[in-house]
RNA sequence: UGGGGCGUCGUCAAGUGGCAAGACACAGGGUUUUGGUCCCUGCAUUCGGAGGUUCGAAUCCUCCCGCCCCAGCCA
């Protein structure tokens, strides 16, 4: 039945039982996102859990938009979520479902628990209500209008439909238990009177139902089988089965929770990711840092590489934050299959072959691919003058540097061995502004026909051709693994300050310069790029790392910066 | 102190009475024209703790400890 390479979890025993046993002879599932705010990498679990239950089982997955709450949602919020949900590569075909389509059966619904003696018109205020609830230990008391007629009850709610009442004089409450220990049993509130246009039912309501009410009662009427949730609502299932125990519904789904995925240094929340947004924290929802799903696409991320992570994660019911890494190591999986390498070079340091013709110029062969010939090969221009990275170079090489220092040969990718001859400093500042290079004109393509071998190889561009770029550096945009308890209650005080590094003077090979917007690529040894596709322009080439590639590199160096600081 | 959940490697996570999968991370080594990729190797005598049942327990029982959720007319 599990043709897919999907990890069995909890929620897939629970299917094979109910088809084992016959309780149901097909799956159905839905993702009901609010449409208050964009999809985050969280969203990407529960859409992956859903839409891959209905792919295993042959079933299928509603989206259905829960839209009861009308202060709260937008258009722009339903349609990013519907972009973002087909990006993620996910079709709900014609199964495009919004709870307010159902909100005259849901109105019926109330009536019917009302002439049942099974719901009430109370008119208390929201504070008295509060009060009457009770506690975590003591129990609520009956309201006074719990025990008013079904005459009285009818009347009123049907003049709170037609508008006769301003915002919170009364409410609809289920007649359940007001000493219950589940709170959530005690009488809770199914329809407040709210006269706000609704997004797409209009003005033509002014009683909107709440969550619970609508949820379970929603997914009865799409016939869903498995209605699968995040924990916080696991006390919220006894009342989810309350109303179809009381009310004629025809489908009887089963409420399922599992937990909801927490990122190292990452915000995971509607309402944070909010205030980011609001408060220009990042630019945007769809800023590179954001792990909202809009975000990770314009980083770079690949569906694939979300799906991966989401099947790597798993499905459980404990608590559980990922660590980032996870993330990090499945783009980097994904792209090393799938993207073509460049050169690029990010801090230029500017270098002469003293001994390469004046006016010479050359084509070489490289790669685009170092293991996948599919990719074919590409011609890269060389000259005399050419940029190299300027963490490629130290006049002082340290233990274990293997790259360019005076006096030392290296590689230079596809083109030639290079020996540095002579380094050229600002007279002011002292800072290294060229290096005078020889080349060997016998290791072109990058061989050295004696056999001689040299301990790395360096990327570079050919000056004349070089294009310039912006390259925007991305890093985590908070510094504690745990931004929500390291800024007890406000995250702005763990904010990475590096989160975004903006380099200007960026050179990259020509053929870069055609690249599409969108479009990934590998500057190699220096990560992944991708073409932005906003802030991106014909004469103003911007990209977006989406990912390092590992480097043992920079923790060596870190480690002995490290110990030279505590030794002085 | 009421109710509902959960505790297996640094982080996720399999395991459902027969003797601790896998992944990430980490640490070594090999290959390499990316210090990338790839390939090897190591990494829980132990499953929150203590008792008990059993030939045998992470799995069953008892007690204890810890963590999460619930007092919106939010979802």
């Amino acid at each position: 039945m599990n043709e897919s390479n999907s990890p069995s979890n909890f929620i897939r025993d629970i299917i094979n039982e109910d088809l084992a046993r016959g309780t149901h002879t097909s799956v159905m599932t839905r993702f009901p996102p609010e449409p208050n705010g964009y999809l985050h990498i969280g969203h990407a679990k529960s859409i992956c859990l859903n839409f891959g239950l209905a792919r295993d089982y042959n079933g299928v997955c509603n989206l259905r938009f829960d839209d009861t709450n009308p202060a709260k949602e937008e258009v722009e919020y339903v349609d990013s979520i519907k972009e973002d949900v087909r990006w993620l590569g996910f079709d709900w075909e014609d199964r495009e479902y919004f709870a307010s389509n159902y909100f005259e059966q849901l109105y019926q619904y109330a009536v019917h628990l009302i002439e049942a003696g099974k719901a009430y018109v109370d008119s208390l205020s929201a504070e008295a209500i509060r009060d009457y609830r009770g506690t975590l230990t003591e129990s609520g008391r009956n309201s006074p209008y719990r025990d008013r007629s079904v005459e009285e009850n009818r009347n009123l709610f049907e003049r709170m439909r037609a508008g006769e009442f301003p915002d919170g004089a009364h409410v609809l409450r289920a007649k359940i238990d007001m000493a219950a220990p589940n709170l959530s049993l005690r009488d809770p509130t199914i329809y407040r009177i709210r006269k706000i246009a609704h997004h797409r039912t209009g003005d033509q309501w002014c009683v909107y139902p709440l969550y619970d009410f609508a949820h379970g009662l929603s997914d009865s009427i799409e016939g869903v089988t498995h209605s699968i949730c995040t924990l916080e609502f696991e006390n919220n299932r006894a009342l989810y089965d309350w109303f179809l125990d009381n009310l004629p519904v025809k489908n009887r789904p089963r409420q399922y929770e599992f937990a909801r995925l927490n990122l190292t240094y990452t915000v995971l929340s509607k309402r944070k990711l909010l205030k980011l947004v609001q408060e220009n924290i990042v630019e945007g929802w769809d800023d590179p840092r954001m792990p909202t799903l809009s975000g990770l696409r314009r980083r770079g991320y690949t569906p694939d590489a979300i799906r991966n992570f989401c099947d790597r994660i798993g499905v459980a019911k404990r608590d559980s934050t990922v660590d980032l890494a996870l993330l990090e190591f499945s783009i980097r999986e994904d792209l090393n299959d799938r993207a073509p390498r460049f050169m690029g070079v990010l801090n230029p340091l500017r270098v002469v072959i003293e001994n390469y013709p004046e006016g010479r110029e050359e084509t070489l062969e490289a790669m685009n691919h170092p293991t996948d010939e599919r990719f074919g090969t590409r011609e890269v221009p060389f000259g005399k003058v050419l940029y190299i990275e300027r963490d490629d170079f130290r006049e002082d090489p340290p233990k274990k540097f293997f790259r360019l220092a005076p006096g030392r040969e290296v590689r230079l990718r596809y083109a030639y061995f290079i020996t540095c001859v002579d380094v050229v400093k600002d007279p002011d500042t002292g800072e290294v502004v060229e290096l005078r290079c020889t080349y060997d004109p016998a290791t072109r393509g990058g061989n050295a026909p004696d056999g001689r071998k040299v301990k790395s190889t360096i990327h570079w561009v050919a000056a004349d051709h070089a294009i310039d770029a912006e390259v925007r550096l991305y890093d985590r945009l908070f510094t504690a693994p745990d931004p929500e308890a390291a800024g007890e209650g406000d995250f702005r005080v763990c904010l990475n300050p590096q989160s975004l590094e903006t380099l200007t003077a960026c050179k990259l090979e020509p053929g870069l310069g055609q690249l599409e917007k969108g479009t990934t690529v590998q500057f190699e040894r220096m990560g992944y790029f991708c073409r932005d596709i906003r802030d991106d322009a014909p004469d103003h080439p911007v990209f977006n790392r989406t990912a390092t590639l590992r480097d043992p590199w920079a923790k060596i160096d870190r480690q002995q910066k490290q110990a030279t600081r505590a030794t002085s």
